[in-house]
DNA sequence: TGTATTATTGATCGTACGATCCGCTATAAA
DNA sequence: TTTATAGCGGATCGTACGATCAATAATACA
């Protein structure tokens, strides 16, 4: 029993999303995102909330429409050695793009705001939980199937696989070419073969 | 001729180096610089310039003073093998701080001012260049000196290696415990064995 | 149709920002 | 000493920031 938005929510938050990415918290004012959601500054703060809590929903709908879908790979049921270097070669083809070169908004942007907000810096941990979860799920049904030696240190592999990741991300935002992304990509899976 | 300055500058750098880490560009402002930096408001605009030109001083203090020394075990003449295995060790040092962790300046901070700032961008490419050109030459010297195989894929080995520190600077700053960390640098080692 | 509720619009708030001005002080060279 | 030079301290500049207000418009339900 109201006015309905006449926006959309979610393409707001994409657009929201794609001007933080770029250029950071503090350096994306809320008329910058007026501008870019092509809505009126109270509409942003109807929605909204203020800025910290815009950001908030927009790291959540980053894990929820950008990343959520790039980890379905290795969080399938049953996914294992093959999702995993499937895994690692989509991750090269997420940060090859630009320029410019925006790297990930949780491991760049979000990055800088986690000794200010506490929020944040929960969403950065709850992903980085995730994703070591499912790898270790996947390399232990690898290990299941026989795909890789039992003897191999499971954790290791998980820590250097996630650690490879957040690399990519980083030399990606500085502009690194995509051969040497691979590069990263596949001396991490060595320990796999 | 003229009235000396009343502090140093070098415990200046280093003083807004540390609040630029832990907070990052846009939140610290030149005011909670004054305060940690205990001078007057133009004295540091006598002194550095704007808040631009003393962030770019502050990158290249880092550099020079606190990421070089780090360096110094495989620039060396002669670094091989061994200095590669003690570098990543002083890496892992080098993050396990705090709390709060704050990671790495360069890859962590300056990271989101890189499309807002030419010479920002700069001084992290040189510096990944740094990083990469010194590891090649060890990977070089531990061939010839036998101690690696031949056939291995050096760039691909350096490439991993300077993806293994990028993610470790980004984990710590994410608060990932030590051990974690060692993984980490362990897996990026075996290559080498 | 009337009423409650929410969105939109445009103006505006108080503040804190980066930066500068200005009167004064301290030094080094002449 | 004098004079040129640069740092210091405090006040202040203009602006852009995040956030809110008030008036109006559009909907759902009684």
């Amino acid at each position: 029993m109201a006015r309905p938005r006449e926006f959309d929510l979610e393409e707001a938050l994409d657009r929201a999303m794609d001007l933080f990415w770029l250029q950071g918290y503090h350096a994306t004012t809320t008329r910058d995102l007026d501008a870019r959601l092509g809505i009126g500054h109270q509409s942003l703060y109807n929605a909204f909330g203020d800025k910290a809590s815009l950001f908030q929903s927009v790291l959540r709908h980053y894990v929820l429409r950008v990343l959520g879908p790039r980890l379905q790979t290795i969080e399938q049921t049953g996914a294992s050695k093959r999702d995993i270097v499937r895994f690692l070669a989509q991750m090269v083809d997420f940060f090859d793009t630009g320029p410019p070169r925006k790297g990930c908004l949780l491991m760049g942007i979000a990055m800088e705001q986690i000794h200010e907000d506490q929020i944040v810096a929960e969403i950065v941990a709850d992903f980085l939980k995730r994703v070591e979860s499912s790898l270790g799920d996947a390399i232990d049904e690898a290990v299941a199937k026989g795909e890789i030696e039992e003897r191999i240190d499971k954790r290791a592999i998980n820590n250097s696989l996630l650690c490879t990741v957040l690399g990519m991300a980083v030399a990606a935002r500085s502009g690194m070419e995509r051969d040497r992304m691979v590069d990263m990509a596949s001396m991490a899976l060595r320990p796999l073969y």
